[in-house]
DNA sequence: GGAATCAGGGTTAGAGATAAAGTAATTTCA
DNA sequence: TGAAATTACTTTATCTCTAACCCTGATTCC
């Protein structure tokens, strides 16, 4: 038994006549006709005038009887909801029923957007169950109750990008699902930001480093990958493949995966050349590989440096604190935000809609404590 | 300079025809009318039937066209949207532009809301500037875009709340602003759950607990203290004013607010007598509490124990473990949204609206590593 | 054989707001 | 002084969807 009840004896105090006024309630209240309070109360542009007199008794009305407009028939009148969709991305399976929104990284994007949207005067609405394939997804997200869509993270082999242009729905990607796709993005620059790990951990000493990869159906670890065996290969280093190791096994999740990935640490700690250095995909996976580490008797970072990625408010706090890559989260929420609401204002106001964008965030290092020169 | 920009070549492929496809085009291609379209698509249940054969032109059209339908029409004719708003509290001023996102408890409190809504066939919009007594604020959160209203962590002392009763909004709290309100509310029980925390530290030997208090505005960590102030007496412990100590000082934000805090520890610990256990009022705080500990050579658990409340992930990620008071923060969300949308359905229904309930939910005590007996 | 039932529709009237066009009175200006 | 412009509105037409009611012809029942 987890919850106790209480019954309240006071009942919630209603106003007696439950219907909430309307446009028309408040003309017939100040004698005049419904449009002429539309014009008082939103400044429209329909080249309606109404006389101060007039507009005093409107407002007087509208006060009077409590008017709020009601957002279902505006929308539809105007064509336009000023409502922006945040389509949330998954890393694990659908069955799990679970979505992004535990991740502080979404919801520090979350956050930019808020504040975007807020500054413009558009409201947000939240779909939480997306990126399945159905007819049906596609239905919801083009519902007409949003104007446009941010989709978050969305995995790169999703078919409802093309079906959402095919629909004519206006939309921006936060992270990059794959180049060249003629759609807005905006996401961290993944190359650089492998490159700044794995350059810092270079000029430390390191040679034998290794990397634990993200989910590997997200775009974004796919790229890091891609740059981690790029750089190797600049810095004339011998790829090992058993230095890249799954942080994300593939149809294992939740507290099985983890336990998994932990293994797979640990058997790479075990290995007999061990590496001095890790570069793991994301902070929470880095979290996970010192604690390993440390129960394995790798001192972090004396014989072993851990570089992160994303720099969430956790790598500050654990011990040792975590170098990382720093993503600018809120920002990169604030462009998307402000990129789809420019294409959205064109749209409506009929002008050309301006070029799709590829937004590249600079990444930043955070050198913190859990790196150090290797010690031989 | 944090951001790169390319212009894509690619341009969206959009179809020819931006107009989206309505009941009565999908009619006209199933030579029907349009109610006809409307039942067969949605169920409607106005009487209307429908042969075999015309069910089967009118799907088939309604593939051809992309039909879906426009929400805002539906609304408007139904009177009822599907969608329930959450309005985001807040711990920091408004002047600071944040909202409570950022934070953990509220996005477990919203995977639960999610939950619900999703099984419900609800949908969520984010509400984002709350809190603000003016009558502009009220306005957006009556405007019809949602059918309720989920209040997460209002302040004590809103007026918003009889604002909304005032104008027939259905809502429900998460966290109970005040006793005796009339409105339904979901919470942790927090006299238990700060009950469950102290006699935690008197078991294990602690006389001298201090207390770090939470954000003096919002209710729980008002609760919490009372608590606290309680229990000493209860357990014939004096209570000495100067282990209350402030974690949010009043009227102080920010990174300067935590700066503060820390200076308010370091006091605490440098007190003649110093105490041999803090209670933090949550999380957040017990972290910050553990590292200037540990700074000013009080080592955790040997010379301090520590306890927090609410049991984020941070919690069990630190060094050492943190005791501490688990809120089921995913539930909590679940059977507010529950609770609101069965009033909704029987307001809608017409039938009697339920009487609000006050649900407390049980907190329970996950003993880690920050806690140990007291040495002296 | 007349009423009742039923299948398979259709028609009408809103829901609340807005854009566009119309109108009547007054003012302006050449 | 008469046409044009301005002021202050109103009326009408939509936006898209849904609820309520109506209608027709065929069958069934007693």
């Amino acid at each position: 038994m987890t919850e106790s009840n209480d019954d309240l004896a006071v009942k919630q105090k209603r106003t007696e006549n439950p219907r909430r006024a309307t446009l028309s309630d408040v003309a017939r209240e100040a004698g005049v006709s419904a449009v002429a309070v539309s014009v008082v109360l939103n400044g429209t542009k329909t080249g309606t005038r109404v006389s101060e007199a007039s507009r005093q008794r409107i407002t007087a009305a509208a006060q009077r009887l409590r008017y709020t407009p009601n957002q279902a028939a505006r929308s539809l009148a105007r064509g336009q909801s000023k409502v922006v969709g945040i389509v949330l991305g998954h890393l694990r399976p659908l069955s799990a029923g679970t979505h992004d929104l535990g991740n502080e990284y979404t919801l520090f994007v979350i956050e930019g957007i808020t504040a975007a949207c807020g500054e413009r005067g558009y409201h947000l609405f939240v779909f939480t169950n997306p990126w399945r394939e159905t007819p049906e997804a596609l239905e919801i997200l083009r519902d007409r109750r949003t104007d446009g869509l941010i989709l978050l993270a969305p995995p790169a082999d999703t078919r409802i990008l093309s079906d959402l242009c095919a629909v004519n729905v206006p939309f921006v990607c936060v992270g990059n699902p794959a180049e060249g796709l003629g759609v807005s993005t905006v996401d961290i620059d993944d190359v650089r930001g492998t490159r700044l790990a794995l350059e810092h951990l270079y000029a430390l000493g390191h040679r034998r480093i290794a990397h634990i990869l993200g989910p590997p159906t997200a775009s974004s670890p796919r790229r890091r990958l891609a740059s981690y065996r790029e750089w190797l290969a600049e810095a004339a280093i011998p790829n090992r493949p058993e230095y890249e190791v799954e942080g994300y096994p593939v149809g294992i999740y939740g507290e099985e995966g983890v336990a998994v990935m932990r293994e797979n640490v640990r058997k790479l700690l075990a290995l007999p050349e061990p590496p001095t250095a890790i570069f793991a995909c994301d902070d929470s996976l880095a979290v996970k590989v010192i604690d390993e580490a440390t129960k394995a008797g790798f001192a972090v970072p004396e014989r072993l440096s851990v570089v992160g990625f994303d720099d969430r408010p956790m790598a500050s706090i654990i011990t040792p604190p975590l170098t990382t890559i720093r993503q600018p989260m809120v920002q990169i929420g604030y462009i998307a935000a402000n990129t789809l609401i420019d294409q959205l204002e064109a749209e409506h106001s009929g002008t050309e809609a301006p070029a799709p964008r590829a937004v590249h965030m600079t990444p930043e290092l955070m050198v913190r404590q859990s790196t150090a020169p290797p010690r031989y």
